[in-house]
DNA sequence: AGTTGACAGATAATGTACGATCTGGTGTCT
DNA sequence: AGACACCAGATCGTACATTATCTGTCAACT
């Protein structure tokens, strides 16, 4: 899990590595779903030989971000329905288990950090800040999650949020989407004050299950407005 | 998910990939934890140059099968006993909700199919072939999950499963813990028969959990007896 | 004398270049 | 119009060059 920010990804570039920038390709949205990605163009875009990219596609495909098929090459992994389905209730079964935890560490700094995320986030409520949006949301789970002493769990967390936030970047926010997306925070906040660890179980899978059904609608909704199919 | 089974690794087989053998290699407990992975020493053995090798070690890696370090290259992923723990957690989530679809779906035949796999592990009771034992149980618990729609967690558990295989293969399986999974399997298969989803769950939670203690247990006993530590 | 530090050779990972092989499409002949 | 040969483009495998790390030796210093 790492935080690297290779913010804009210019041709001669080195310092960060094949994968990295290859990988922020794909979180980002950069380069779309079912597309292709060939192995000499990449290298000549990143100022490398084929090796390099060759290695990185094969990491990523071990990861799960990318399909690769013999002789044919390489496609970022199609996301339809049916995987964020899957993914999502992966981390529905993931991520209660991870706030239960949190429910009994959490000291009173933490909930005063997480209280001050939701302030900065309903901030933000009037612009139209995708980008920030996103930011305080994912610190808000960092902060509750990045302690915990199973990292396989929080990696594998960390992974499937990264291929949920590339699937989701296209879309638009509903304002009531993120009115939810504050108030079960909030709720979250509240349940972790009390120590009510159910009530914070309860609340995260419900959040996972909305954030998952909103990903889904919005794909239906790209697909039916024509723009060539989000497979 | 595959089941190539490409017994014996001889340096000319062509047939099967690089990453089939070199996965198959740690997955068997050929090569050991933390073992270093020289890839100009695998080209070799497998016959074939050192790209295809680099190439399935960086797979490998995003399967967490292997670490790999900058410039000192890579080694058999260390297992200890935190990392069985971390898996086996994961395990108990995601193995229940696979038990709980199965139950709903499970025919006739399928309970039938249970109860002959659990007759034929109980004829083996008194031998020692462990590699039947395994097999066996597998077999057990992929005509549970084989069928599941969420792919990615199947393949996951998967994943896991092998893991926890190739650290547990050069352990010895106590007969009070052969005895035990028996027991478990039967008690599965009767809740359900009875379509008790909940009972079920209930089961196989337990029953991970166990093989997971069962596993920890023996790591720990393995590193007192002296023969070099198995991190 | 024992320990530490630097240097040199060996070993192995990493990057580059090129040829072989496969795939998909185009154009031609029947 | 359909089948087949051919060609362009990309992947995959091999060989080589470069760079980094490890190991052992030797000298200098405490």
């Amino acid at each position: 899990m790492d935080d690297r920010q290779d913010s804009g990804t210019q041709p001669g570039d080195r310092r960060a590595s094949v994968y990295d920038r290859l990988r922020d390709d794909i979180v980002l949205g950069r380069v779309k779903p079912h597309e292709r990605l060939k192995v000499s163009e990449i290298a000549a875009r990143m100022g490398s030989s084929t090796n390099p990219v060759r290695e990185a596609l094969q990491q990523l495909r071990g990861e799960g971000f990318v399909i690769l098929e013999p002789n044919r090459g390489a496609r970022v992994r199609p996301m339809d329905a049916d995987f964020v389905r899957d993914i999502v209730e992966i981390e529905m079964l993931i991520e209660p288990k991870l706030t239960r935890w949190f429910v009994g560490m959490a000291t009173a700094e933490d909930i005063r950090a997480l209280d001050g995320l939701c302030a900065r986030m309903e901030a933000l409520k009037l612009d139209d800040d995708h980008e920030a949006q996103y930011e305080y949301d994912t610190q808000f789970h960092r902060l509750m999650y990045d302690r915990h002493y199973n990292r396989n769990a929080v990696e594998l967390w960390w992974r499937h949020r990264n291929i949920l936030g590339a699937i989701a970047r296209p879309f638009t926010v509903s304002p009531k989407r993120r009115n939810d997306v504050l108030a079960e925070h909030r709720a979250l906040v509240d349940a972790i004050r009390r120590h009510d660890a159910d009530e914070a179980a309860r609340v995260i899978e419900q959040h996972v299950e909305g954030s998952g059904r909103h990903i889904v609608e919005q794909m239906r909704a790209m697909d039916r407005s024509g723009r060539a199919r989000a497979v």
